[in-house]
DNA sequence: ACGCTGGAATCATGG
DNA sequence: GTCCATGATTCCAGC
C-alpha cells in the first residue's frame, strides 16, 4: 500500500527524498526538497521551464501556465537532510505517510527509526509549516522560532504520533453497521473488510503497513498526547483498547458535537484541536486501511511495523542501489508483501470478491517498481489470464505502480499527447450522500438518467487500464480529496461495472476497469457518495477544513498510463460540482448553464439561466470583486418574472459599472432565494463596447471546441455553468504560453476579474466552480484538457523504471520545487483563475484534505498551510483576499488599472456577509501577511 | 430482507 | 440566555 510508496527510493535521490510524499504529504518535507538537487534529470527532462523562480513548478511541463502561479508561492526553502534514508518519497498517492521528519530513533509508528532521518532545515521559509511534529507543535507557539533556525526534528514515541483518527470513511460497508454515537467509532472498528467477501488475503498483510503510514501521517500533525495512543493502535482487536466509546463519550452529547465552531475559532494555534483527537472516532479508526479484519493488536501490530521497518530499510538500501527500482513492499513484511504487491501497491484495500486475486499474481517487486521489464509484464498478464474472471470481478488491469503516482491532491491535466481523459456524461448536479449510519443512497446518476460516463481517448494499447475515482472538492481551492465525502462503492444486480475499492491515504479510490474492448470507456453506475460526520473529520489531527456547508464534491477520475520509454502518463478529470446535501439540494439555487457567457459591457441582452430551485422572486445579482474580496460593484439584473421556472430564469444582462472597459472583465453572478440562500458564483465577463462580440453560446458548444477537441467534449455535457464561464473564449489568448510564466498576462486579467471567493464563500468553501481551474492551461497541448477540467494541472509524466524519478509533478521534488500550499494555491487561483491552477501544486501529502497537516491544525490547508500562517489557524477557505501575494504579480497591476481607467463611480456595496465569511476574511488577511511577510517567498 | 429513496424529525450551531 | 434560522444527522416508511 501506500506505505510502499515511500518505499521505493530511487538512488537518485539520495537526499531529498526523505519528506517523500509518501511520508508526508502535507509535510513540508516535500517542500523542502531543494529543487534541483534531488530530482534533477527529472526536472531537466519535464520541467525544462522552470524558470528562475528559485522553486518552480515542475508540473509546468504539461501545462506551462502551471508554473508561474506558482512561483510566488513557492518558497526557497533550504533544507538539507543530513540523514539518509530517503526512503520515502514515493510521490504516490498512497503514501499517506505523512511527512515526517523522522528522529533517528523512532518512528511514528514506534518501529525504531531508520537510519537517520534528521533532517536540518535551515532557511525555512514560511510556507511550510512544521507542525507535524510533536515538536512543531510546541514550537507553534513560538512561529517565528523555526523560520530560521536549523531544525532538528526528531519523533517522539511512536504511539504517540499514532493518530487516532481514522474514521472509516472509506469503509463500503454501508453505514448501517454503525449506529448513532459510536456510529463512527464503531463504523470504523466494524468496518470489517474480513466480512466482505471481497477481502483477499493480501489485504492482511497491507493492514499493519498501511496503517502504520496513515498513522504516520497523523502523527505528524499528532502531539504527543497520551490518549491517542490507544485505538489505533489495536485497531482490529478491540477498538476501544486504551479509550473505550463511553470514555469518549461519555460527555459527548448524542451527537457528536461539530467541532468546527471552536475549533475553527478558538483553536488557531490547534490547541484545542488536540483533544478532538481522542475523540473515539478517530482512534478507533478502524480505517479500511488498517483493516479490522486482520486483527492486530498492539502487539501483532507492533511488530508488524519492526518487520515494516526493516523492510523498509532494506529496501532503502535496495532503492539506493538498485537505481531506483522501488520497492513497493518496503513497508511491509516480506510475506504480506508479495500479495500486497500484487493488488495494489499503493492503496490498501478492499478488493473486491473477485477481483483480488486477479491479475496479482505475485510479481516481484521490480515489477511494480519498473513496468519496463517486459518479462514482468507478461508475467503480470499471465496471471491475469490464470485468474478466472468471477462474477463482477475483473481483471484488474495492470495496476500502475510506482512510486511516485501523484497525489491525489496534486493537479493534474486532463489530457496529455494523444491521451485524453473525458467525462463524456457528467453526474448530476445534485446526489444525496448517505451517512455511514444510513443505508447507501445509491450510485451517482447523471443528468439524462444513467450513469456518468467516463472515457480515455487516444490509448490505443491493449492493455487494459485502471480508472480511478475519488471524491474530491469542488470549492475554489485545487481539486484534492474531500475530507468529508469518499465515494462509496456500490455493488448489485444494477450495476454493471466492476470495481473495487482502495484507500490512498484518508481517501477511498475506487479502482473501475478501462477495457480496450469497451473503448477505455467506464460507465460509472457503482459510485455512491458516503458522508462523514462532520465532527468525526473535524476531529482529525491536522483537519483543517470544516464541513459545515462543505457540500459540494466532484467526481474525480484518474488514469495511470504507462508508456514505453518507462514513463507513466497520469491524467485526470474532475466532475462538475455535485451538491450532495439533501437540504441543499431542496433549497438552494442551481445554476446548471447560463446562455450567455460574455457581453459587451452595454448589457441588455437576455440570458437564460438552466438550473434548480429558483423561485418566483429569486433575484440574479451581479458583482465585481476586488482581490481582496470586496465587493466593487454590485447590481442586481432584471429577472423576467413570466418567464419564470423552477429550472429556468431569465435575466436581463446589466450594464457594467465602467462603459470604458478595454478588456475582457470577468466579474459573477449568482441567483439568490433569500438570505442565505445563494447560488454559486457563476461567471460573466464583460467585454470592451466596441470588441466585436464572439458568439458565445450556446454555452455547451463553446467549451468543446476551444478545448481539447474531444476533451471538452465531455464535459460539456450538461451544465456548464462552470467550465463555460470560464473561458472567455474569444477573448483569451490562444497564448498558452501567457498562462505559463510568471507573468502570465492573459491570466491575469482574467484573474483580476475573478472574485476571489465564492459568496458563500469562505468557510462553506461552496465556491466550487471548477472553472477557475482551467482556464489559463491552455498553453500546449494539454491546455484543452485542463481548460475544461477543473482539475487542470500539469501533464505528469513519471519515469518508472529504474530511476523512477519521476518526472511527475508529485516528485518530491517537484514538490519541493513548488511549495505550493493550499491557501496559497486558493490564492494562485483567483490569480490564475481560470487557468490552472496550481497545477503543479504538489502539495505533498497525498491526501491533502483528509489528511491532518499534523501540528498544525489551525491551517486551513490541512497539508499545506504555511507554517506561521498556520498557527494562526485558520481555514481559509477561499480567499477572498486574493489580492495576497500570490496574485499580486499579476492581478492585482490590471485591477489597479482597471480600476484607475474606469472613473465610474464604483458602488462598493459591502455586502453583508456571513460572520464567518469575515472571519475567514481576518484569518486570511493574517495569513496572507504572514505569508508575505514571512516568506520572502511570495515575492518574485 | 435488503437496497434505495424521499421526507422529515431531531439535534446542533450560530446569529 | 433565549429564540430563530439554518445545517447536519438520524429515522421512518414506501417501493
Amino acid at each position: 500500500m501506500q506505505d510502499n510508496s515511500y518505499l521505493s527510493v530511487s538512488s537518485k535521490f539520495t537526499f531529498g527524498p526523505l519528506f517523500s510524499s509518501s511520508v508526508g504529504k502535507e509535510t513540508l518535507e516535500l517542500h523542502l526538497f531543494p529543487p534541483y538537487t534531488t530530482m534533477k534529470s527529472a526536472e531537466e527532462e519535464a520541467f525544462s521551464y522552470a524558470p528562475n523562480v528559485s522553486l518552480t513548478l515542475p508540473l509546468s511541463m504539461g501545462n506551462p501556465c502551471l508554473s508561474t502561479p506558482y512561483h510566488n508561492l513557492q518558497s526557497s526553502p533550504v533544507i538539507s537532510v543530513s540523514s539518509n534514508h530517503q526512503l520515502g518519497y514515493g510521490g504516490h498517492e498512497d503514501n499517506g505517510a505523512p511527512g515526517y521528519y523522522l528522529s533517528p530513533s523512532i518512528r511514528p509508528n514506534g518501529a525504531p527509526a531508520l537510519e537517520s532521518p534528521r533532517i536540518e532545515i535551515t532557511p525555512y521559509t514560511g510556507l511550510h509549516h512544521g507542525n507535524q511534529f510533536p515538536e512543531d507543535e510546541i514550537e507553534e507557539s513560538m512561529p517565528n522560532k523555526r523560520g530560521n533556525s536549523i531544525v532538528t526534528l526528531t519523533l517522539p514515541n511512536a504511539d504517540n504520533y499514532r493518530d487516532p483518527s481514522c474514521l472509516s470513511p472509506a469503509s463500503s460497508l454501508s453505514s448501517r453497521s454503525c449506529n448513532s454515537e459510536a456510529s463512527s467509532y464503531e463504523s470504523n472498528f466494524s468496518y470489517n473488510y474480513d466480512n466482505s467477501p471481497q477481502n483477499s488475503p493480501w489485504q492482511s498483510p497491507c493492514v499493519s503497513p498501511k496503517g502504520t503510514a496513515q498513522d504516520e501521517r497523523f502523527h505528524q500533525g499528532l502531539v504527543p498526547c497520551p490518549l491517542v495512543a490507544s485505538p489505533r493502535h489495536s485497531p482490529s482487536t478491540s477498538p476501544r483498547t486504551s479509550i473505550t466509546e463511553e470514555s469518549w463519550t461519555g460527555n459527548r452529547s448524542p451527537r457528536p458535537s461539530s467541532p468546527c465552531g471552536s475549533k475553527r475559532k478558538y483553536s488557531f494555534n490547534g490547541v484545542p484541536c488536540r483533544h478532538p483527537s481522542y475523540s473515539p472516532n478517530h482512534s478507533p479508526t478502524p480505517s479500511p486501511q488498517n483493516s479490522p479484519r486482520v486483527s492486530v493488536t498492539d502487539e501483532t501490530w507492533l511488530p508488524n511495523t519492526n518487520q515494516y521497518t526493516n523492510s523498509a530499510i532494506v529496501a532503502a538500501i535496495n532503492a539506493l542501489t538498485t537505481d531506483g527500482v522501488t520497492d513497493l513492499g518496503e513497508g511491509i513484511p516480506v510475506k504480506s508483501r508479495k500479495t500486497m504487491m500484487d493488488h495494489s501497491p499503493t492503496m490498501s484495500l478492499k478488493v473486491e470478491p473477485g477481483g483480488e486475486d486477479l491479475g496479482s499474481g505475485e510479481l516481484p517487486q521490480e515489477d511494480f517498481s519498473n513496468p519496463r521489464l517486459p518479462f514482468k509484464k507478461e508475467s503480470f498478464c499471465g496471471d491475469f489470464l490464470v485468474v478466472p474472471p468471477a462474477p463482477y470481478s475483473w481483471n484488474k488491469p495492470k495496476p500502475y505502480i510506482s512510486p511516485s503516482l501523484p497525489a491525489l491532491d496534486w493537479q493534474l491535466p486532463s489530457c496529455s499527447g494523444a491521451y485524453s481523459l473525458q467525462i463524456e456524461v457528467q453526474p448530476k448536479s445534485h446526489h444525496r450522500a448517505h451517512y455511514e449510519t444510513e443505508g447507501s443512497r445509491g450510485a451517482v446518476k447523471a443528468l439524462a438518467g444513467g450513469h456518468p460516463v467516463v472515457q480515455l481517448h487516444g490509448y490505443m494499447e491493449s492493455e487494459p487500464l485502471t480508472l480511478q475515482l475519488f471524491i474530491g472538492t469542488a470549492d475554489d481551492r485545487l481539486l484534492r480529496p474531500h475530507a468529508f465525502y469518499q465515494v462509496h462503492r456500490i455493488t448489485g444486480k444494477t450495476v454493471s461495472t466492476a470495481s473495487h475499492e482502495v484507500m490512498l491515504s484518508n481517501t477511498k479510490v475506487l479502482e473501475i476497469p478501462l477495457l480496450p474492448e469497451n473503448n477505455m470507456r467506464a460507465i460509472i453506475d457503482c459510485a455512491g457518495i458516503l458522508k462523514l460526520r462532520n465532527s468525526d473529520i473535524e476531529l482529525r489531527k491536522g483537519e483543517t477544513d470544516i464541513g459545515r456547508k462543505n457540500t459540494r464534491v466532484r467526481m474525480v477520475f484518474r488514469v495511470h498510463i504507462n508508456q514505453p520509454n518507462g514513463r507513466t502518463v497520469s491524467l485526470q478529470v474532475a466532475s462538475n460540482p455535485i451538491e450532495c446535501s439533501q437540504r441543499s439540494a431542496q433549497e438552494l439555487p442551481l445554476v446548471e448553464k447560463q446562455s450567455v457567457d460574455s457581453y459587451p459591457v452595454t448589457g441588455g441582452k437576455k440570458m437564460v439561466l438552466s438550473g434548480h430551485n429558483f423561485l418566483p422572486d429569486s433575484k440574479v445579482v451581479f458583482v465585481e470583486k476586488a482581490p481582496d474580496g470586496h465587493h466593487i460593484w454590485e447590481t442586481e439584473a432584471k429577472v423576467d418574472k413570466d418567464s419564470f421556472k423552477s429550472t429556468t430564469l431569465v435575466v436581463e444582462i446589466p450594464s457594467y459599472r465602467n462603459k470604458g472597459l478595454t478588456s475582457p472583465t470577468q466579474v459573477n453572478f449568482y441567483v439568490c432565494n433569500g438570505k442565505r440562500k445563494r447560488s454559486q458564483y457563476q461567471r460573466f465577463t464583460y467585454l470592451p463596447a466596441n470588441v466585436p462580440i464572439i458568439k458565445t453560446e450556446p454555452n455547451d458548444d463553446y467549451e468543446s471546441t476551444q478545448l481539447c477537441g474531444p476533451v471538452a467534449s465531455g464535459l460539456n455535457a450538461h451544465s456548464k455553468s462552470y467550465y463555460n464561464q470560464q473561458v472567455l473564449t474569444s477573448m483569451i489568448p490562444p497564448d498558452p504560453g501567457s498562462c505559463l510564466v510568471a507573468s502570465f498576462p492573459s491570466c491575469q486579467q482574467r484573474h483580476m476579474v475573478m472574485p476571489p471567493s465564492s459568496p458563500s464563500s469562505s468557510p462553506k468553501l461552496h465556491d466550487l466552480s471548477p472553472s477557475a481551474y482551467s482556464k489559463c492551461l491552455s498553453g500546449g497541448q494539454n491546455q484543452l484538457a485542463s481548460l475544461q477540467q477543473p482539475t487542470a494541472g500539469v501533464a505528469t509524466i513519471q519515469e518508472v523504471p529504474s530511476r523512477s524519478v519521476v518526472v511527475h509533478p508529485s516528485s518530491p521534488d517537484q514538490s519541493s520545487l513548488i511549495m505550493l500550499q493550499p491557501q496559497v494555491s486558493q490564492h494562485l487561483n483567483g490569480s490564475c483563475s481560470h487557468g490552472f491552477q496550481q497545477p503543479t501544486l504538489c502539495p505533498n501529502s497525498p491526501s491533502s484534505s483528509p489528511v491532518p497537516s499534523a501540528a498544525q491544525e489551525p491551517s486551513y490547508a490541512q497539508a499545506y498551510s504555511p507554517p506561521q500562517p498556520v498557527a494562526m489557524g485558520q481555514p481559509l477557505p477561499k480567499t477572498q483576499r486574493n489580492g495576497s501575494p500570490t496574485e499580486q504579480p499579476g492581478p492585482l497591476p490590471l485591477l489597479q488599472e482597471e480600476s484607475s481607467q474606469h472613473s465610474l463611480p464604483v458602488t462598493v456595496k459591502q455586502e453583508p456577509q456571513d460572520l464567518d465569511q469575515m472571519y475567514l476574511d481576518d484569518v486570511n488577511w493574517l495569513i496572507i501577511n504572514g505569508l508575505t511577510t514571512i516568506n520572502p517567498v511570495y515575492h518574485l
